[in-house]
DNA sequence: AAACTTAGTGTATTTGTGACACATTTGCGC
DNA sequence: GCGCAAATGTGTCACAAATACACTAAGTTT
């Protein structure tokens, strides 16, 4: 089989998020330059240049099984940013020389989102990332392009979509307590919600069901366990 | 100055939508094969590939303007398909090879939506489209290309934008009914409201003002008319 | 057994939503 | 000028959802 064909002008890059039990984290990554990153380079978020046979939800699934190795993850399109001038800031530049065949090509570039449970991942050095790296999103340094702008809209969209859709599943253990729950729904939110009425809204729903089950362990009152139930969630 | 470079991989397709009264319509091209149209061609949502040194919001708004003569509507981004297999339809391959220099060349799009009121719009046949017409979207045949569904995703967009947003106001005339009001709701949301509740709901926000005027030589009591004030949008 | 920690629960108030029917104001035709 | 046709404009009740708010329960630690 041959080497794909890469389109010079249009690349995927992917913002997943995770949930370390308290805050809300993005995955960033130290891009090389070859086989070295350049110094004090700037992170980035995966992505890269689509390859002449596949679609876009392909060629970010691709990025990021390239990357992290995992696969089946639910991507969502985010927006497309397709400023001539998001490639031009000076250390985007030099990188782009050091590894594009044509670092002054327009590139246009399609924003996914997703979130993944942090254990689930073994992230993998790969042909653009040395290193990848955990990075509260409180705590968002100075990005690569403009992958900040690509950043708060993902984080725009999953606010938005977290009232639609449960999105919860992707990031908490299989079984949970309501408290987690509400604690990860205020870190996507950033905002915080009276216990009684969290529950009560939550458990409206009928995506969320009680188990039969407790917290072992825990030095003080153990919390009832709970679990989604995936079938419930297109019965919105 | 010189010609406009071409990235031959990106392009912007605008569903434009206009309200007669009591339906919502889309405004469609017959595209045009360099001095003529194919025959039996597909109607197409309006759209061409951009230019290397514009922005994609500067690229939708210029085909907009070189078909229509409107300037400055405000087109808001829908999302982005970009399936390799999106232009291999019979028809469209004939077309390109007409008028692409690289008919084969993979072509991403990125759908814009906007609404605008006919009355403003002169639609003049431009390079790329012999006539326009308006279908109502109800009645919208089989579109060239992927444009069905980028159509359709327009269309779920505006049902969303909707309730943030009182889109409405680039549909109707400065003063308007609330019946008015309330049939381009109906129209959008292909849905029907109580005349009692919607009003309440409507009048509750402030972007909708009274006026001390009436409606002229209608065959029936004259309703008071109403205008929107831009300036309360952002306080939703 | 006392102290600590988090879980778990109920009520009252306000706000929004949906269903529903009739009098009012105008122009028109006679 | 009278009656008719046509669309406007309005209020209430029942129900659902949202908010504010405080104490007891269950387990662990010392």
């Amino acid at each position: 089989m041959n080497q794909p064909q890469i389109n010079p002008n249009v690349s995927v890059d992917c913002a997943l998020f995770s949930f370390d039990g308290s805050e809300l984290e993005v995955l960033l990554i130290e891009r090389m330059a070859g086989e070295t990153t350049l110094e004090d380079d700037l992170l980035a978020l995966p992505g890269n240049l689509i390859y002449q046979n596949e679609n876009l939800d392909q060629a970010a699934n691709r990025v990021l099984f390239e990357l992290t190795g995992l696969e089946n993850i639910f991507l969502e399109q985010v927006y497309t940013f397709g400023d001539p001038a998001r490639i031009t800031k000076e250390k985007d530049q030099d990188w782009l020389k050091k590894i594009r065949v044509h670092p002054e090509a327009r590139v246009i570039t399609v924003a996914y989102t997703s979130l993944v449970k942090k254990s689930n991942l073994k992230v993998s050095p790969s042909s653009f990332a040395r290193k990848a790296l955990w990075v509260k999103v409180k705590e968002v340094p100075q990005l690569a392009f403009d992958h900040n702008e690509i950043f708060t809209k993902a984080l725009d969209f999953l606010k938005q979509k977290i009232y639609l859709q449960p999105l919860g599943y992707e990031l908490l253990p299989e079984r949970f307590t309501l408290a987690q729950l509400q604690k990860l729904y205020e870190a996507i939110l950033d905002d915080s919600f009276d216990k009684r009425n969290f529950r009560r809204k939550i458990l409206r729903t009928s995506f969320i069901v009680p188990l039969d089950e407790k917290q072992q362990g825990v030095a003080h009152k153990p919390a009832r366990l709970y679990r989604f139930d995936k079938s419930q969630f297109h019965q919105i």
